[in-house]
DNA sequence: CGGACCATTGAAGCCTATCAAGACTTGTGG
DNA sequence: CCACAAGTCTTGATAGGCTTCAATGGTCCG
């Protein structure tokens, strides 16, 4: 799994039930409290007063929600799929990482994958066409399905299907892109036999070297990435 | 100035004198070493192996270079001026960080800023068009410069006219566009009065409460946005 | 089984990229 | 100090990719 050791204040924690689209926390909203993802999928997103909205990133189970300098949120954290959080005080968190090195340590390692993750976000979003992007996304997904369920191998049948539980908005407003782009983008990496959409919300790799090549992945699992860890914006 | 008392591990610290275009660190070197800048400015990049590359951030006087959770840098930092930085090694500052809350909160302070900028990067990228994020550019060159040089009043004269002192290609991998698309939006403010170019490497901001509204920047001095602070990617 | 929503596909338009040329700036050496 | 050369910036013409608008098809839920 993850060794972030600082996620033990969360245990025992009062847990909270949320579902599809609602919202944890919302951009502006006082942040008294911070979370850790037990069960389902959520989406963190800075919305713009226009309704442009960019997603910034998907929580898998063990990931932490509450990054914040101030205390004020500057993002929106809402379900994606039916989800279960641990609820902390902020303050709690705070005391348990003053009191022990090691948590501190774990905890600001953390807060530096989710750097990484937007860097390279900042990356696609910047320099990558369309169909890179999507390929991104999905070997991003599968990559961190595979550290949120901690399998050791990455060539694990179990990683041959990647869930994709968002909709097609979503994915697109992640990729700076319109939907229905994604959606010729998919079916492009389709003709192409790299990937094979099963329904709406699954897809399975046909051949995962190429489809590293066109996302470029070297910039993804190179040395220049971070090993094996959880991770997660907000 | 700013309140970033963990630098002060950079007092009498030994000093390093760049030329324009030098590197400071590169992708995928050993993290042994971290800097204060201390005159000149810096940029922040991320390069794929084909050559495309992302900037991610300008640096001012006394913003920290050298952010990682392992001992190897993610990003390259090379001089835009000429620049003078004072080294610290790694060590020093985990010392320092540990023995002193206080050190310790303002450095995971300077990271979350340093994540906020990245966020509103992404944002940028992902969402707006090319005008909007030149917009934005000026603006946020305007603010950095503002806070590293400590100018209490927002709309102090001194603000009114903005440094650019990267070329035309640094601003447009910064803002993911082609140098020529960058050229052609300057020239649309200019025709729309919302400034003037004084040579190639300054602006005169003439318009700036809808230079504002084009960047839709209460998406940058709002409540979502931390106040006053020094800070800056890597 | 029907309706609402979501995804895909098609056609046309717009924005940005690409290719190419000319103007300007900058730095250098006579 | 001026002149030249190299590089940078701007502008123009064209092309390409993504978006927009619109309609069809599919999926999920009541």
């Amino acid at each position: 799994m993850t060794d972030d050791s600082f996620l033990d204040v969360f245990d025992g924690a009062p847990r909270r039930r949320l579902s599809p689209g609602e919202c944890l926390v919302t951009a502006g909203a006082q942040a008294a409290e911070v979370f850790n993802l037990v069960e389902g999928m959520l989406m963190v997103s800075r919305v713009g007063r226009d309704g442009r909205r960019q997603v910034l990133s998907f929580l898998f189970p063990n990931n932490f929600v509450g990054l914040s300098a101030t205390d004020t949120y500057f993002f929106t954290v809402e379900a994606v799929t039916p989800s279960v959080v641990a609820c902390r005080s902020r303050r709690a968190l705070d005391d348990r990482i003053a009191a022990d090195p090691l948590a501190d340590r774990a905890f600001i390692n953390m807060v530096f994958r989710v750097l990484e993750n937007l860097v390279d976000l900042a990356y696609s979003l910047g320099q990558r066409t369309a169909r890179e992007r999507l390929a991104v996304c999905i070997l991003y997904l599968r990559h961190r399905h595979r550290l949120s369920s901690g399998i050791a191998s990455d060539d694990d049948p179990q990683l041959t299907t990647v869930d994709l539980p968002m909709s097609r908005s979503d994915i697109a407003d992640f990729l700076g892109l319109k939907k229905e782009t994604v959606s010729r983008s998919f079916t492009q990496l389709e003709d192409q036999s790299l990937i094979r959409r099963i329904g709406n919300h699954q897809v399975q790799i046909l051949n995962l070297p190429e489809l590293r090549e066109l996302a470029g992945v070297l910039d993804f699992a190179s040395p220049l990435r971070i090993p094996p860890n959880a991770s997660g914006v907000a």
